[in-house]
DNA sequence: CGTTAACCTGTCACTACCGACAGTTTTGCG
DNA sequence: CGCAAAACTGTCGGTAGTGACAGGTTAACG
């Protein structure tokens, strides 16, 4: 319990500035607490393959270089096994847990990095999917008791770290939709399109004439600036326009 | 410092245990820390309107219910809120900073629920969104310095529970694609189309024939089993098949 | 060297979509 | 009641999407 006063220290840098620089809370991270290296990742996992929002690592340049070049295979089913879970994950428990991962992890002991840590998961914007890694040079035996006593200072100091960085991001604030919003009965019709229902069934279902479906249809189109019903389900479904179902 | 034990304990039975039902982790919560009230709701935010999930709480139901009913535009609004930011926010913060939540916390206040506590973001699944509301009887004044705290117990404890909620869901669980996976050049097509682009401007785009873009996308409306490719672009952009952009 | 999968192409007939023409009716609000 | 916005309808002509016909080429793998 010898770090509870550096928790509180840096509790307070977090909540009282607007911005914290990633350098900084990275430092901070590691003054504060027994932390040999930390890895901050937000990306946008796709069917096949991520898209990389931001990474920050204090791990050695060259070696994460070289690794996300060398075996993107490994990486993808990495992040994958991390973002299946919303629970902090022991490195050592995801080592055992998903095989895919075993090589990651003799790569990173051929540089003298012991498996001991922990992955924090953080509360992303829609279809993004943002954690912290932090790794310990501690032996498993005493990371047992460490983990246990700063766990949640690490899930919470993650937490502001990420939303700081979140904040401090233009992409964020592209909430707001561009042109008019749409009626009932365009986003409805656009829902039936989108379960592939041609001009006709979705008169049928409707109760209404076929004339008019597609002129909900065209409206929605005009509102949403596209040239297609194929594009306008695409916007739709990205800006959720229509649920999931 | 008085309840530190009591956190430990807690924690080890979050760690520990598989599920811990909703109703025992909020009684363990109360027992545990100043809590008066714990909301949790996990919702997918729609462009208009929302789709609840989960919701469970300690509120007075028929005082829940009654206001859902009512108001839902203020509901909304506060979920909007409380979803555009992912730091842990006051309620006393939320209630200054956006005035469309005031209905609500005029409606708590005439049942006799003071406006102290927090919003805990969690990390949810694609187009989710989940978080912890815990409210206070603690008074404005002593509240900053509970709050300082024990902001990491509740944010951890917040993250373990609805971890523990998620992993007993079957339908987090429904990531396995049907069917074949797609080729990259299908992928490709239906990327296009999303873009509102028709087969010859595509097969311009691509240098291939009008005829050849055909062909990827009959491929790839039959291994998505869909009818049209308004259809496939729709689950492609649902499943994640094709990226924001 | 055979097999498989991905990638690529042509044509025909049919149906669905899409823009532009020109309206009516209903609903909600001040 | 007047007005605006939403909901609703008909028809025409052109373009785009769709299924089924029947192929060829290239790269990877055992």
């Amino acid at each position: 319990m010898a770090d509870q006063q550096a928790f509180f220290d840096l509790l307070d840098i977090m909540e009282s500035e607007e911005a914290v620089e990633q350098k900084r809370f990275f430092a901070l991270m590691r003054s504060a607490f027994r932390i040999a290296n930390l890895l901050y990742v937000d990306v946008e996992l796709l069917s096949r393959g991520f898209r990389v929002h931001r990474i920050h690592h204090t791990f050695d340049t060259s070696l994460v270089d070289a690794y996300l070049d060398k075996d993107a295979g490994c990486i993808d089913a990495v992040l994958r096994m991390a973002s299946s879970d919303v629970r902090p994950i022991d490195l050592a428990d995801a080592r055992r847990r998903y095989p895919d991962s075993e090589a990651l992890f003799q790569a990173a002991l051929h540089f003298g990095l012991p498996p001991e840590g922990i992955i924090l998961p953080l509360s992303a914007p829609t279809r993004r999917c943002a954690r912290l890694v932090i790794q310990t040079d501690i032996g498993a035996g005493e990371w047992t008791a460490y983990r246990r006593c700063h766990l949640r200072d690490f899930q919470l100091l993650a937490n502001l770290f990420h939303a700081s960085l979140l904040e401090s991001d233009e992409r964020f604030t592209d909430r707001v939709q561009p042109g008019a919003a749409l009626t009932n009965r365009e986003t409805e019709v656009l829902g039936w399109a989108a379960a592939g229902k041609s001009y006709w069934e979705i008169a049928t279902i409707l109760g209404i004439s076929e004339r008019t479906v597609r002129f909900f249809m065209t409206n929605a189109r005009r509102k949403l600036n596209v040239v297609s019903n194929t594009q306008a389900v695409a916007q739709a479904v990205r800006h959720a326009l229509i649920p999931i179902s």
